[in-house]
RNA sequence: GCCGGAGUAGCUCAGUUGGUUAGAGCGGGCGUUUCAUACGCGCUAGGUCGGGGGUUCGAUUCCCUCCUCCGGCACCA
């Protein structure tokens, strides 16, 4: 199997690009870079997600034509990409025709099948806000349902024709898939949860809107638009064009889909159905959805208020496109969540790309320089000994080892087997010491030409090896070898290296640091420029806490202070005087307790606290809280949290008091 | 709460189909080389392998239990 096609998510593009995304599409572009290296015939797909309704209503916001919105944010995904290093070979849009047209062949082969039905979706729709509403995102009130504005009036049960698509259907059928693939979902423990919620019973899905019209109408009925998932899915199907054309005979099904952890469900269980319900068979589903983690920003959450969005353009003008691909395949485990971090980020360039790869191409070229310079012959093997036999065997493990990595969608790993050759080969100059050798005089000069010899071979394997991750920085190192930038060809693999060090020092030449050495001042000047918070990450209360319990050697930390804000910061917080009108456990959460509270608004707020360890709810009802009235909405277990109670916490999670004026106030009252 | 995963050196993690001294990288400490981007190399962490119990000649590795953390718990992109 020698053909190799693989799929980003297709980006939404009511959003922005942002680290997230990046990170994902870096990936992609590595995996990709890895099959081209090996000769196969590869396929990188990624693409931009442009329906539904958000879109139609931010277009009409801004005053634009939808159509016109959508090119325009489209464009800005596509322009991102190339400045990451990333080449794709194909963009694909929802809203291209080639799209919509296999989707509504896709939908016509699913109801001529018998897996779309029409039927009523009933939903809670607030006219205020245009939109529908689950129940439990609704407030009960006395006078009916509000919705999470709750400065609407209340939520009118409508009943909207809509076609179902019979997910119940494909319970057992997937569960046969997924139990003789085991490879289907990764890592393993989603597989898990995967097949627990499939386990759980599925319901039928309903697959279109007439609320909107944005969207690709339904074949037969064109009242209806496709609903996101059927749309959005299929564009791995779609960009290759329709059946019996060359590239779908070629590429389908995909090898891997890299996802999100968030959007795992659908590509592990609507996506195949979709595909059983339109005819296709197991050998011609996709092979793999891997879903990776979350990623962190200085060990915070990313978002927008705390003003930590991470430009990933910007960051790789600064740093260089490569050496921010390095960073982010290295430091994250793929697959589990991870921290991007700029002070890490400049540590493991110092270390590993200055100190242990850039110094040691500059340390061989200069010895080349200084002892063999001038391009003169040199005997590769004559002098041959056990150092040169171990460090040949050393790359050939790096090799396999990062091959067997990148088969299994494990950049961190692959990285790492390549830094363990480039450390033995700094070993190995070290201990066969050709500067040693040279002071002999013609006794030592075989020492010298095989020394010289294998080290620049070790780096010649190098370069290919890094390619994947860092191919400008590849194309630079070989520059400086003398040897051709790598070009993948179809059926040429270049991974499958021969141990075949040079007969001359023809073409080396000794350039600039490939990674100059990022100093102090050097790196204030960075993170200056990035706006980067210099100072560390505050302590998380729970790793805090985890130190108590851990050792009492140390004297417990005084609680440092965050970072100074100034009056005007201060005055942004809306804290206000609240009182608790209702409140209830959350059902299936330990300490979650969903209040009505009072803030002096015409209606009561909806508060999810996690307060539930130490509060029973009818500890609150009428009781003088502390509400951070303008704090961004949130959900919790789905429900809306407009705001926060403040509570100063106690030993450990159930030791909370609450804050409450010292007299009684009326609520709504300004907090100063 | 239910289901699943995890808890191994200061940090990030690997590992053990049960068995001689539990590993790597980074950081810290010490030493050393000089070809090199003050780079490299070597040594060094005395870690109750989360707590307790059990099975066993023997458990970090199997079983039970407890604690802690993380994730999933459905039509939301």
């Amino acid at each position: 199997m020698n053909r190799y096609y693989l799929t980003t998510p297709i980006y939404y593009v009511n959003d922005v690009p942002h680290l997230g995304t990046a990170y994902t599409t870096i990936v992609a572009d590595a995996i990709s870079r890895y099959h081209r290296l090996r000769g196969h015939d590869t396929r990188f797909l990624t693409g931009t997600d442009e329906h539904g309704e958000k879109i139609e209503r931010s277009a009409k916001e801004k005053g634009i034509d939808v159509r016109k919105f959508v090119d325009d944010a489209s464009a800005r995904f596509r322009d991102a990409w190339p400045p990451l290093g990333v080449e794709f070979d194909d963009f694909i849009r929802t809203t291209d025709k080639r799209h919509v047209e296999v989707v509504q062949d896709l939908w016509e082969r699913c109801r001529k099948n018998g897996h779309i039905y029409e039927g009523t979706y009933e939903g809670l729709y607030c006219v205020g806000c245009e939109g529908y509403y689950t129940e439990k995102e609704l407030t009960p009130t006395p006078e009916g349902l509000l919705c999470p504005m709750g400065t609407h009036k209340p939520a009118e049960k409508v009943k909207e024709p809509t076609f179902f698509f019979r997910l119940s259907a494909f319970e057992q059928r997937l569960l046969d898939f997924y139990e003789k693939n085991p490879g289907f979902v990764s890592p393993e423990s989603r597989r898990n949860e995967v097949m627990s919620f499939v386990k759980g019973g599925l319901q039928d899905l309903s697959i279109s809107r007439t609320s909107f019209s944005w969207g690709i109408p339904v074949p037969g009925d064109t009242r209806h638009v496709m609903y996101v998932w059927f749309d959005a899915l299929t564009n791995y199907l779609s960009a290759l064009g329709p059946e019996g054309t060359s590239l779908r005979s070629r590429f389908w099904p995909p090898d891997l889909h890299l996802v999100g952890k968030d959007i795992l469900r659908f590509h592990a269980v609507y996506w195949p159905a979709f595909l059983f319900a339109a005819g296709f068979d197991e050998a011609h589903l996709p092979r793999k959805v891997f879903a990776h983690g979350w990623l962190t920003i200085n060990g915070q959450k990313m978002s927008k208020s705390l003003r930590n969005v991470v430009e990933p353009l910007k960051l790789a003008e600064v740093f260089g496109t490569d050496v921010v691909r390095y960073y982010l395949l290295r430091e994250i485990n793929f697959g589990q969540d991870g921290d991007f971090s700029h002070a890490q980020l400049v540590a493991r360039y110092n270390a590993e790309l200055a100190d242990s790869l850039g110094n040691l191409l500059n340390r061989t070229l200069g010895l080349c320089a200084k002892l063999r310079g001038g391009g003169v012959a040199i005997d590769p093997t004559s002098a041959r000994g056990e150092l040169e036999a171990r460090l040949e065997e050393q790359a050939a493990t790096a090799v396999l080892g990062s091959m067997a990595a990148w088969d299994e969608v494990a950049p961190h790993r692959a990285i790492e087997s390549t830094w363990t050759l480039i450390r033995a080969a700094n070993k190995y100059v070290d201990e066969a010491a050709p500067w040693a050798e040279a002071k002999k005089g013609d006794a030592g000069k075989a020492r010298v030409d095989v020394i010289l010899a294998t080290a620049l071979e070790t780096l010649r394997w190098i370069s290919a090896l890094i390619w994947p991750v860092m191919p400008e920085v590849s194309a630079k190192i070989r520059a400086q070898l003398g040897v051709l930038p790598l070009a993948p060809k179809q059926g040429e693999d270049l991974l499958r290296l021969h141990w075949e060090p040079r007969s001359d020092t023809s073409g080396l030449s000794l350039g600039t640091p490939v990674f100059p050495k990022i100093d102090a001042d050097r790196q204030a000047a960075i993170f200056a420029e990035l706006g980067v918070v210099a100072a560390a990450p505050e302590p998380s209360s729970e790793k805090a806490e985890k130190a108590d319990k851990k050792g009492d050697k140390k004297p417990k930390a005084p609680l440092e202070p965050a970072a100074e804000i100034t009056y005007e910061e201060f005055a942004r917080l809306d804290l206000r005087i609240g009182k608790v009108v209702s409140c209830e456990r959350v059902p299936k959460s330990d300490k979650l307790l969903k209040c009505q509270v009072d803030v002096g608004e015409p209606a009561p707020r909806q508060v999810v606290a996690g307060i539930g360890k130490t509060f029973a709810p009818e500890d609150l009802v009428g009781k003088q809280v502390v509400v951070v009235a303008n704090l961004k909405p949130a959900k919790l277990m789905g429900l809306e949290s407009r705001g926060m109670i403040l509570a100063a916490s106690g030993e450990g999670e159930g030791d909370l008091a609450l804050l409450a004026p010292g007299k009684e106030r009326a609520a709504g009252v300004r907090v100063k």
